[in-house]
DNA sequence: CTGAAAGCGCTTACAG
DNA sequence: CTGAAAGCGCTTACAG
């Protein structure tokens, strides 16, 4: 007795199969798969019927057992540190929208920096995706990626010490770099760091920029470097900071390592009257919303973190569908500077100053 | 011979089964399967034995084999709307930790809203996940929730209409309600509402406790409801209807239905030299982390979204193991009021008005 | 253009 | 406590 949905004793559905759909359109299974996947030489009459058949029954092949056969998964396992809240979701985004476009699939999972926790989620994920993509800017150069299943290909993010991985960079130095140099274009003479957490790929490839655009740019300056460690908090600690300074020996810019810091910051220098960009320019990293929100609106660096997501996908794409393919690559997204009246130059209209900072 | 690392003829390495690993140790494929899977009754020295070779040979069982037979899936579908930024990373959060408990995995998609687009989504899961977490605030109560497959346990997470289906709900309403009794408690008057998209439940909600605060707390004074978009600039745009006003029938609160738009407002509100909260006190929704930031900080409404994530995985984890559960229940998850100086009593000290808004 | 058959890696009664 | 065997749902040469 046919029943358009099969069910088990208990009275759950059970999902209909191949067999289902052949003895609905009285086909071979083996027809019946050669449809499903589109595959030619099928004829017209044929299609249609099992076509139907598979309507009818609602049928979706049970993904396991094709990957048993076909030994390929196509599922990605996307790992991406705890942290990175503000940009999980773009990458995501990106992620997600170029596999689907391959149909494919994202298993999406935390990392937390644990080397020993964050080898045993890959293991977990190994037999059941076909690639991964992995982000972890926080790491040293040595834990994961050097204890990546060899078999299993990958595409690491941001992230340090690639073992002979593809990687996908984000290009912080030359970030770095056009927001120190446009600080001196605009005329300032010394420029502060308010650093981000030193094991973070991101914050010491920022700061190395800082380093070297000091150099480039600023004959040389001696580096002016305060702690910091990516949360707004320690911006404004900065800020109270350099306020604290006599006058003569503050700077009259300020390049932080990520936006949230230069906000915090921004929130200290005018709490304490010293106007912005006037006497002090400011700049930051990321180009979060917030940053587009303050009053003056911050100079920032962005990277467009979906398309970066989009391309690392791509990427692990051409891994997996030819294993021998340049898979070793580095290739690095260069950020765009993103000018703002927060590094507007010194000669501002007096009239604004009477303005009140809306921050 | 035997070979640690068994290799395919292109040079790709092959991933270990069950036999690798049975011939490794000297006993049959089925003991292996046992003491892999945690089962009773096995020699604790055939169990060694097995564990070293499984060890050695980095043995990871194959889960698409596994769910063929044993008919469960480890994976959880997790859908989230695109807009939801915003929280998307908590959420995933709180759910990947949640599943990660209980030896879960999550798969990630984002949905767009358009139902057949979606459908299509959800039906390219089936055969291949366990259960769906589906968030779509957006969607009317008919598209989604109703042409889900039968036999697929779901968790619906703010989302209309669930048709029979077990959800987890924000309680947007008493939210709406608890900041409304804030603000007639400082004092308030006359409180404006500056609205949501229409179609999204949030909003709705939202609304539907600023009309029911109205009520209850104000005497049944007539609404005042600004439209908006929850975006920063929609509350501007408010905040600019509001100052143009003619100061005797200006509110002297104004409720909006997230902290964008109450920040938007608030912008527009001071550039017009109306002064928060003195002349006007200000509410928002979400508690975004812009809310703590903005000088007065927001007063605000606030949920813990990887709370809902984990409880929402938990839901899902109940139906899947008993599906006979009571997986039809509706249950809310109550936000908090966060009571910051936006929404301070009239009463403020005369000195601080000489204070800059530092927005 | 279509079908019968083998086999992917795994688990689970069933014997012993 | 352990093994031989069947079978989960699918794809893919191999015939025809």
């Amino acid at each position: 007795m046919a029943r358009s949905t099969p069910r088990g004793r208990t009275g759950a559905a059970r999902a209909a199969t191949v067999k289902d759909v052949a003895d609905a359109a009285g086909v071979s299974i083996a027809t019946v798969s050669r449809v499903v996947n589109g595959a030619p030489r099928v004829a017209e009459e044929t299609k249609s019927k099992i076509l139907k058949a598979v309507e009818d029954l609602n049928y979706v092949p049970h993904t396991g057992a094709r990957s048993l056969v076909t030994r390929k998964h196509d599922l990605i396992g996307v790992l991406l540190p705890d942290i990175h809240g503000e940009f999980f979701s773009e990458i995501v985004r990106g992620v997600d929208e170029a596999a689907r476009r391959r149909g494919l699939h994202i298993l999406v999972s935390n990392i937390t920096g644990d080397a020993n926790e964050d080898a045993r989620v890959v293991s977990a994920l190994r037999g059941r995706v076909g690639g991964l993509l992995i982000m972890a800017p926080d790491e040293g150069p040595d834990p994961l990626a050097t204890r990546l299943p060899a078999d299993l290909p990958v595409v690491l993010m941001n992230t340090r010490g690639g073992g002979g991985r593809a990687a996908l960079m984000i290009d912080n130095h030359a970030g770095a770099l056009a927001a120190m140099a446009h600080l001196a274009a605009t005329g300032r003479r010394r420029v502060a760091h308010i650093a981000g957490p030193g094991r973070n790929i991101d914050a010491s490839e920022r700061l190395r920029g800082y380093r070297d655009g000091l150099a480039a740019c600023f004959g040389g300056a001696a580096p002016m470097i305060l702690p910091g460690d990516f949360c707004q908090t320690s911006g404004f600690a900065a800020g109270r900071a350099i306020a604290a300074m006599a006058t003569e020996d503050r700077p009259d810019a300020v390049f932080a390592a990520n936006d949230m810091m230069a906000v915090g910051c921004a929130l200290a220098l005018s709490e304490a009257g010293i106007r912005i960009p006037q006497d002090i320019a400011l700049a930051g990293f990321d180009d979060i919303p917030l940053a587009g929100l303050v009053r003056p609106a911050l100079t920032t660096v962005r990277l467009r973190m979906a398309e970066f997501g989009r391309r690392a996908l791509a990427r692990l794409a051409g891994c997996m569908d030819d294993p021998d393919s340049a898979c070793l690559e580095i290739e690095a997204m260069r950020p765009e500077l993103v000018v703002r009246d927060s590094c507007g130059a010194r000669a501002a209209p007096s009239g604004e100053e009477a303005q009140p900072l809306a921050l």
